[in-house]
DNA sequence: TATTGTTATACTCTATAACTATA
DNA sequence: TATAGTTATAGAGTATAACAATA
């Protein structure tokens, strides 16, 4: 394995990250590495639409459930409130979210996309595609759709077809 | 979107953990998400094995690719050298890895597996093995045999077959 | 002069625990 | 009493920058 990142042929990159060929075989290993690889290149690369990676799971964690409380979003995103606040913190002074009060419940924060955030959603959406077009370099479209569906499937997403 | 949690037969759950179905359609936000409920789903139950996920990582890597040094471990996880060290140290210090002088160029460590080591690795694959089996509870064997097949050929660890 | 390993420091992200307001 | 949102604080994890040994 010596001089494995000047020498050696045999390294696996993506992107200029490295795979770890001991990954293979190993899903957990191989699944959490490209989790963070994207998370890594698409958060580098939605700079240049304003957004950070979680901004993004907000944005399209709204547009497809439509507005929900900021427990919700903790929930959906695995993280503690006070984290969402932030987010949708700065997410608000950019115009890209609204927040309203719950008129049946008003302790809650109704979060809702502005047509400005639907905008901007659909940037980050095609700069997040192509991040994962570059990762995935070596599936043709088909074989593209055909991990889509597997993963959207294995995980509950969608029921087996 | 309001009460997913406790109410919406809509929510997504793997082991626990919330997948947003936002995320459906959006491989990247799916793959960052899948990455991450894998990795601390890992992380508590390699704790009975006495490793977390990035010494699992380090010995999957020695058992494949052989002995190395800690600059190709720090490479090949995307961390800094640092981080290494001070994982390095902790499994040398249980006896899972040695560290030796590389006769050829006395800057470097080689750190190799021992057998402890090998065992141990042998017990976090059956952890994360079951882990997956969890998370991707929606396939059967030969959907996963497709799916990693895949993944490893996308990444290009594989050539497409 | 450049590179490996190592250590110390600063920074970022996060959970946790209060607190306010609503219920 | 319990829950949504908010804020402040402390802890974990990390990169960065320095350093020693070797090349």
């Amino acid at each position: 394995m010596s001089d494995l990142v000047d020498d050696d042929p045999d390294l696996c990159l993506v992107a200029g990250h490295a795979i770890p060929r001991g990954a293979e075989g190993r899903t957990a290993l191989l699944l959490a590495r490209i989790g963070t690889v994207l998370t890594d290149l698409a958060d580098e690369r939605l700079a240049a639409a304003g957004l950070d990676g979680r901004e993004y799971s907000i944005l399209a964690i709204l547009a497809t459930d439509g507005p929900g409380s900021q427990q919700d979003l903790a929930t959906l995103l695995g993280r503690a409130p006070g984290v969402i606040v932030a987010k949708v913190d700065g997410l608000e002074e950019r115009g890209l979210v609204v927040r309203t009060r719950d008129p049946g419940d008003r302790r809650r924060s109704r979060v809702t996309l502005t047509p400005a955030g639907a905008k901007a959603l659909t940037a980050a959406d095609e700069v997040a595609e192509q991040t994962v077009r570059e990762v995935l370099g070596g599936l043709d479209a088909a074989q593209r759709r055909q991990l889509d569906e597997l993963i959207a499937v294995g995980v509950g997403l969608r029921p087996a077809a």
